[in-house]
DNA sequence: TTGTACGCGTTATCAA
DNA sequence: TTGATAACGCGTACAA
């Protein structure tokens, strides 16, 4: 049983292909008889109509792209996850692609989805989400989309985000109301726009950079500069990484020196909670709703167009080993 | 300048529609220089075909589909970058559906996939790599599909794995081999054929269940069952655990209980290694090459079919704090 | 409220 | 080795 057409459709309900198009897509103008025997049909017949089809007699796809990057699998797929249960609703589908924002070409990896695939629209995250030379295209090609946590041009394009500033600034005037003065920093990478607004919000707090390391997202980066920090004269009490996998290379660390126990150092991270939760003693993190993000994100380009820009709260996931340290 | 079409390639080169159409799809039977001058007319317009008109008039998407879900996010994005790299040079778009294996109907959604997208093909992971209601439905549409890891009907597709069995005796050997005696082990979600599979190949080496206790691929679940084992009047002095998350739930009892010292319990796990190098001290795992199955599953979708099986070596991967426990 | 005719961009068929 | 023409399944424009 070969996949059934509108056509057939459109015999079994005793009504023209139009009609069931109507009815396919919503419009007004349909009896509401007509309409039934219509949607029965389509059930009876487990009808689904070709995206390719579509696509080609209507200039709309159905179909939305996702173009991600992350030094986080877990940031990547909640995102996935979130955009996808939009899609569903929504009736359209969702075509996640990974890119690799070290090799390959991005711009033409873009131009290459919406060619082919002929997308109506695209959600960009970070870092993609500044890309200047994607974003002027997709300008020109009049290509709807979506920006998660972008850094410059707010009125580019509809977007959503958390308060990257405000979140770091409350993680560090956390471990400043447990008692610690002299607080670690460990930077994230450069390329993400939230590495910058986190590390103000941090300053806010701890006013100069005496103990502020540069890092890149990674394990390493946070065992590295944890071990530079933790060998100054007047070491850190607490280290408060700008993600929870440097968090977690701080802890290393921390374990090698014999400081991670209670009362000694304390660490904490920011991101999705996973992995804060998986080490040991687990870290007190700030909580980005990544999810969330992908599902405003996914409203937002399949909505009406009206709104512009959300703003998503943050939580501080506080755990018992971040007290106090002297 | 809107998207240029296969007759705008036609008219640069001067040749016919049908003869841009063969060298697009390597068609023989076109002259060394028409193909010549049909290349550059493509790359100098950045043409690049419609996959709705192909769709709609060859019967061919150029579009593959990968069904990913899995406790681990690792797993899923390490096999969407295995499997987007081969599609990608095969000039294929990947599909990438991320599902969910407890809410929601797998078999609709994938016949949505096949309806809608008209993919040429199909990669299963598991647990839908032996859901039989999907198999048997991909069977009658005749599509085709390559299963990774998949437990029943070896005969039914061409498939992808790792020995795990295999995999979990070398560890229990390793452990063994350490001086471990009393070794605890914790299973995993049995809807994955690997669970059964892993604890088998524990089993050869260490002969009786007594310290074995169930497990779902969860932190919490590794957490618990290692509260049972330490409290038993003959304790394990190793646990191993059948992926990295429920190790390191291992990990955070063994913490609760100050046993995770160099010395006393150890803890081994068998994933991505990702999180098996987060946690600390740093989890002994056998490590499952999941961007090589991506490939590899890819390989054989996009290949002439005529290779059915691959197998792929696992490591073990030791790491100092697993070492002898009196 | 419903139906008819046409075209979207590509591949398949068949002829040259 | 090339080219003309008819599909593919649906939405749009317009007529009824």
């Amino acid at each position: 049983m070969a996949r059934p057409t509108i056509s057939d459709v459109s015999r079994a309900a005793g009504v023209s292909i139009k009609t069931v198009s109507r009815v396919l897509n919503n419009e007004r103008y349909v009896g509401a008889a007509t309409r039934a025997r219509v949607e029965a049909a389509v059930a009876a017949l487990r009808f689904r109509p070709s995206t390719a089809a579509r696509a080609l007699a209507g200039g709309r796809s159905h179909q939305i792209g996702l173009l991600c990057d992350n030094p986080s699998p877990f940031y990547i797929h909640q995102m996935q996850l979130g955009v996808r249960d939009r899609c569903v609703k929504a009736g359209v589908r969702m075509i996640a692609q990974p890119y690799d924002r070290h090799g390959g070409d991005v711009l033409d990896e873009v131009e290459a989805l919406i060619d082919t695939t002929g997308i109506d629209g695209l959600i960009l995250t970070p870092p993609v989400s500044d890309h200047d030379a994607v974003l002027d295209r997709l300008r020109e090609r009049d290509i709807a989309f979506v920006r998660v946590s972008p850094r410059d041009r707010p009125t580019l394009s509809p977007s959503v985000r958390i308060d990257n500033a405000a979140a770091a600034t409350a993680m560090a005037r956390h471990l400043h109301d447990l008692g610690h003065r002299r607080i670690g920093y460990v930077g994230g990478d450069p390329s993400f726009a939230a590495s910058a607004q986190r590390l103000a919000g941090f300053l806010a707090v701890a006013g100069d950079d005496r103990w502020v390391r540069e890092g890149d997202y990674s394990f390493g980066a946070g065992a590295r500069a944890a071990a530079e920090l933790l060998a100054l004269a007047d070491p850190p009490t607490a280290i408060f990484a700008a993600n929870d996998e440097m968090a977690a290379g701080v802890l290393a660390t921390a374990h090698r020196l014999d400081l991670a126990v209670p009362g000694r150092l304390s660490v904490a991270g920011f991101g999705d909670d996973v992995i804060a939760s998986l080490v040991w003693p687990p870290l007190t993190t700030v909580r980005q709703p990544t999810r969330d993000l992908g599902y405003q994100a996914a409203d937002l380009l399949l909505g009406d167009g009206a709104e512009q820009h959300r703003e998503l709260p943050f939580a501080l996931v506080a755990r018992a080993s971040t007290g106090p340290a002297f």
